[in-house]
DNA sequence: CTCCAATCGCGTACGGCGTACCCGAAATCG
DNA sequence: CGATTTCGGGTACGCCGTACGCGATTGGAG
């Protein structure tokens, strides 16, 4: 009775190892949740519907819900899977800022792998991977007598640049795919002509001025990646008291940041 | 022919002000966008579907489609409209943390104002309203000397942060309307026994710090917003050079971002 | 071995969705 | 007053998630 509760995924475990009187499972959540990714990474998560997983899995859709409560909750499985993708070290290296941008390189790698991902308006997923991602860029950023409020505000700048970053590439490519035109080619044939329409009004200057002197949108997506987050490690690096620098981060002096 | 184009619905503008044979039209794009952000913001995004909006407005489902090609381009309409609900000068005023500072919150005022929003995978919107946000906010970063990908950069910065604290506040909103159980009581009851295990299995020092030591999480909402985004603020003055110097020729984009 | 109770596999069915298609109604112009 | 064009919207199709319930399978108790 309590079975139709609304409780997180996480707190449901499979009951795995069972005993007792009854039919023996022939599934699990992990293969139904790998079935769901590989569906999801070919043909986009809308086509991972019950009925697509049962059938790839060489049986009905009603089957899953033994071991799924809501399809929901099957998503929160795909995306802490996703996150164990996300290959880390046990332990910080005591480089703060080659480790954040690990995380940041290890993030996009698998979010570009995983293109589905990036279109959930996600809460934040409680799973032992996810976790555990988590647990290592905050401990990069610990040792520097930061509160644990700052380093989590920090960090999580992080995290918002990768997934904006991530779900922009993403965009690109999947609007490369659905239309056979390149970034630069979208920009001249698709919206061009709209955006010399916006550009001609003469209302918006700083967007015409990105679009005649914007360098960014013309390079390749690992460059302009490394850009962006070059810029929120600086930014990081500004907040951090001096003493313990592990490397040169270029400086930009820190004028008035969080004493906190 | 070209109607059923894959064409952004900028370039499809309603043409209103017809002349010529045939019957008049007998709704129009901004009241059935109007009437669809009421029911999203009242029952949620999935509630406003087509025919229920046909309903409201005394009419049928199809009918909408003499004036929307699709329902997505339908919210992209509400996605810009709900832009023209955030109130700015016409220009900066020259104080560009202030300036900043004001998008911000404007921001974030609005979309709780309209929580649907924040669910959206959103691809860059270019509608006039979104567009004058845009121009206003890369304004206030003008004048320092800056290239204009680096002031894009640490613009998004700022929306970034936007985006994910009112994600995050609206998911706690929406978890209260749900389970009537407030913030602070979710923790208590609802994850509670989940994190306890968490926290017990000492596999996630940081993360049994954010639990024990955070403040964060006990505040109100507003100072929350505020103690994030003066992070983000001071992260962004940081790369700043010193002296505000006036609207000048631009000395060339440095490659290495901290040297801005 | 027999029988019972628990568990799984899954077919059927329901209500809801976006929208393609199509035709009657209305409005203007020659 | 037709002819022509446009709007209104009913009907229908193919999907979706999932509630329900029943037969098949299984282990343990007698």
């Amino acid at each position: 009775m309590s079975d139709t509760s609304n409780v997180s995924i996480w707190m449901r475990p499979e009951q795995v190892q069972r005993s007792g009187p009854g039919r023996r499972p022939g599934y699990s959540r992990a293969q139904i949740t790998a079935t769901a990714i590989r569906i999801a990474d070919a043909d986009g998560l809308d086509a991972a519907t019950m009925r697509r997983i049962g059938q790839e899995l060489g049986t009905g859709a009603m089957s899953l819900y033994r071991y799924v409560p809501k399809r929901d909750d099957l998503i929160d499985l795909m995306v802490d899977a996703v996150a164990g993708e996300i290959e880390l070290p046990d332990r910080p290296s005591g480089d703060w800022r080659a480790d954040l941008s690990l995380v940041a390189h290890q993030t996009r790698t698998v979010g570009l792998r995983h293109p589905w991902q990036v279109t959930l308006a996600r809460r934040p997923t409680l799973g032992p991977n996810s976790l555990r991602v988590y647990d290592f860029a905050l401990s990069a950023l610990d040792g520097f007598g930061l509160h644990i409020d700052a380093m989590t505000t920090l960090n999580s700048m992080v995290g918002n640049y990768v997934d904006s970053a991530v779900r922009d590439e993403i965009g690109w490519l999947e609007q490369a795919r659905h239309t056979g035109m390149d970034r630069s080619q979208w920009m001249a044939e698709y919206v061009g002509p709209y955006v010399s329409q916006v550009v001609a009004s003469g209302r918006y200057p700083m967007f015409t001025r990105n679009i005649r002197e914007g360098r960014l949108s013309h390079q390749q997506p690992g460059e302009r990646f490394q850009y962006g987050l070059d810029h929120v490690l600086n930014a990081i690096a500004a907040a951090l008291p001096d003493p313990p620098t592990p490397r040169a981060a270029d400086a930009g002096h820190p004028t008035t940041p969080g004493a906190c």
